[in-house]
DNA sequence: CGATAATTTGATCCGAATCAATTCTAGTGG
DNA sequence: CCACTAGAATTGATTCGGATCAAATTATCG
């Protein structure tokens, strides 16, 4: 996995990032390289993390093996809020990627803060079920690619540091299809695909109309 | 649609029910019919909703006219968690259902005090996400029986007040599928159906053998 | 009781999973 | 720097599950 500059911007100014969030004296930075653990399904839980260059991918394993994204969390996103003690869910970096460990106070003004954050997790997630819901695969990979293009700043230059296979674990579906859907996209002249880990969009429009669908 | 009396259980005493948010003098008690809208996509966003008795759906229409359902709330959740001014989805009374309108104070303290529910609706959906990743939608049937089993206390006897529509919407798969696969568990000895809007739950570790796979 | 909507069940078709083989890529050590 | 290797990605062939279309039955409500 090869550095990713577009997902290395500077944290500070980063539309959406709580400055009181980056800083404080007793958080801790740590770099993981593609794979690595970040915590792990039934780890103890508490603190959160702010991944500052990179990406990380949130999932679970089913008892048969088969591995499941539910989300990516992306330079300036915050990730590892848990209602219980324990972890739910492991969380993995993508690429070589910077997090940084937070560890709020559990007090109302922290708690103030930290609101808006969740809720607007809480919004990703309850718009990720919809595309989930999609029973054709193509409206859930262009859905996919249009929020990965406005959560790097509406770039038609998208990165895709994860795999075909994280994507397909993301979205449900077998990652040969991932492929083959990319391919359709590419045929259509939706998407130019200048190497393995990028897409250049070339008709948001259109691929707009295939999520609509 | 008939009355629930299961669903209809009292508030108070009801584990997870911040005893501060009821009966807050400025809180106003609405009566909803079958269908009718407590809420829709678009609305000025702001209150938060409590379910007393019946069921809540959440969800959208797609531009092309289809349902996605992303959610169902019953007695004693918390919903209408907004990230922006209006609400991105519509709410509609599932049955004879009674809501209470509640307006937190946006002060540190109330913050704190919603600060658990709202990590609570984060990972329902988080979970949600994982049964919607899977392809094999017995799998996400069984999902929804068991957390609908649960989360009226983990009785064996559940009531569905939502219909076969819903359940599909919510799954994204077919009305025809949520029934033929109802059918199958029946065959298979994992349930009971007395009525329309009753399931018996008779083999709860096999349903979560189909759950797991 | 009658009308309308919800549900069940059947038949057919299509899309995506699976199995399989090849090509490409990235990381390793000579 | 380049050959080597393991994993990632692409592409093809086949199978199977679920959508769709259709019809009959059952609930629900005025």
């Amino acid at each position: 996995m090869t550095f990713q500059p577009t997902l290395n911007r500077p944290i500070a100014g980063t539309p959406g990032i709580p400055m009181y969030l980056v800083g404080a004296a007793q958080d801790a930075r740590s770099i993981y390289h593609d794979g690595s653990e970040i915590y792990g399904e039934g780890e103890p839980a508490g603190s959160l993390y702010m991944v500052e260059f990179g990406c990380v991918r949130i999932g679970r394993f089913t008892r048969e093996g088969r591995r499941q994204v539910c989300g990516f969390s992306y330079a300036g996103d915050i990730f590892g809020w848990e209602s219980e003690s324990e972890h739910r869910f492991f969380a993995e970096a993508v690429g070589y990627s910077g997090i940084r460990v937070l560890r709020p106070s559990r007090d109302a003004e922290a708690c103030a803060k930290l609101f808006p954050l969740v809720i607007q997790n809480l919004t990703r997630f309850q718009e990720h079920l919809l595309v989930l819901g999609k029973t054709i695969v193509d409206e859930r990979l262009a859905a996919f690619l249009c929020d990965l293009a406005d959560r790097q700043g509406g770039v038609s230059q998208v990165e895709l540091p994860m795999t075909r296979s994280d994507i397909a674990d993301y979205l449900g579906v077998s990652f040969e299809t991932v492929s083959r859907i990319l391919r359709r996209f590419r045929d259509q002249g939706f998407v130019h695909v200048p190497d393995i880990h990028s897409i250049e969009i070339l008709d948001r429009p259109g691929l707009e109309a295939v999520c609509r669908r």
